[in-house]
DNA sequence: CGACGATTTGAAATCAGTCAAGAGCAGTGG
DNA sequence: CCACTGCTCTTGACTGATTTCAAATCGTCG
């Protein structure tokens, strides 16, 4: 469709709204600056105030927070397409890190400029809006997966959502691919021990629902294994997108 | 201010940007219809297409979701001038629901309104993100307590931030209020059994943390409480609120 | 007074955590 | 080419926080 560095930015945001030509040109046009991180480095931590927001060029990020008896819960992955820090930058103070889990490519981009075209092209703030809805929806279950599903259920769930963004930001299929995670990040996203975990993914592996090796993951069943982690994607507000559910 | 029955979401929203005159007197204008509602009626439910967006007025609310295994997780509360379902009405289909939890009184301002009034006020429609990128924020909040603090630190987190949140919405001081939930909801919101909850708020008692007789609790020593809840108000987002703190 | 929901308390059961140790694997340097 | 190092993964045995089950008490309201 284009050529700048932003489209991914641009594909992110038709997803949640159709966007025209103009808005389309106008994302396409922001102002930003591209490099690379390696894994493990921090994009933003507590307390910083954002100069810039960043958008997910490749490879993949989280979103945690430290609690002080020194336990860590991650919120949220991300990957291509995503603006990995919008809430931050929005409010201006950030309340919480986000971290590098692979090497990245990341475009920069000036908050002044953000609430400018938010300003000046209602649909692309709108979407930008709905965007930081959808996040917010999916740390609420989140929350219902680390508050009210026992520990397999929640593999299972990880394992599912997982796959289905995947396949939507056009990286894979949801039933065959690299979860860019040691164990101890997935017991952090689950609230659980890595060493907990680990029976987990094996127990899963050993009901013929999955199959791994190392990073690599395989779902044998979705369906099933859909319904042992009570994974219903509806929460992830894909209804605008096509091949989500079989790809 | 004024004497429109919006004020209380002007009020709110001047938390999160100066609004001017005419920003302000566009929020007031907006089209609206008051009524009442009993304790534990379902403002919206989960995959409901909201048409309105819904401002308590006074009374509480919460905001939950139900797992497959009948497992109930609460998200927040919320109280007077909080539009409680902007999340669920932007995005056009609910993922959880709104319960109210006392009676209250709210104003129904229609969806289309509020996409209007964002996209020709571009400084009311960022301080509505803002307001939900703040709820956010606490689901956040919300996430680290259930997944990385114990049952005694989640209690305590959950007491101060409904305090500082009562004060900055000028329903009462931090330190002495009525808690308007039964304790299986407190337990829903903690991800605990109301037994355990009824075991953790004894054991505050006993310390001499707190002191509560049905549902009114007063806190003896909020620095100390909140130590041990691990409670950090930045979250909340109230830098531009002056007398939290000591409310 | 009676009834129902909410709270309180105790004892037993369980899921997940802690502790400990070994195995696999990649990178480094001799 | 091989030992060495460090990290991740794996497994087992034990511990413990929270849940479950059961029952009593309290409060409110008709």
């Amino acid at each position: 469709m284009t050529s700048s560095a932003l489209s991914p930015m641009v594909e992110k945001l038709l997803l949640w709204l159709p966007l025209g030509a103009r808005d389309r040109a106008a994302v396409l046009a922001l102002p930003h600056t591209t490099r690379c991180m390696r894994a493990q480095e921090y994009i933003v931590r507590e307390d910083d105030r954002p100069t810039h927001s960043c958008l997910l060029l490749s490879g993949y990020a989280i979103r945690h927070k430290i609690a002080g008896n020194g336990g860590r819960q991650i919120f949220s992955i991300h990957m291509k397409g995503d603006v990995v820090d919008l809430h931050n930058s929005i409010l201006r103070r950030a309340d919480h890190n986000i971290q590098t889990l692979t090497e990245v490519e990341v475009a920069m981009i000036p908050v002044d400029a953000i609430r400018k075209i938010a300003a000046e092209h209602p649909l692309v703030g709108q979407a930008m809006w709905y965007e930081t809805l959808v996040d917010a929806a999916i740390f609420r279950e989140w929350t219902l997966n680390v508050g009210r599903r026992d520990a397999r259920a929640r593999a299972a769930h990880l394992l599912c959502e997982f796959g289905i963004r995947l396949a939507v930001a056009g990286l894979g299929t949801k039933n065959d691919y690299i979860l860019p995670m040691t164990q101890e990040q997935l017991a952090d996203a689950l609230a659980l021990t890595s060493i907990h975990i680990n029976r987990m993914l094996k127990a899963l592996a050993q009901e013929g629902l999955i199959e791994r090796t190392k990073r690599s993951v395989r779902i044998l069943d979705f369906e099933r294994l859909a319904r042992i982690g009570d994974f219903d994607p509806r929460y992830l507000h894909l209804d605008r997108v096509s091949g989500a559910a079989n790809a």
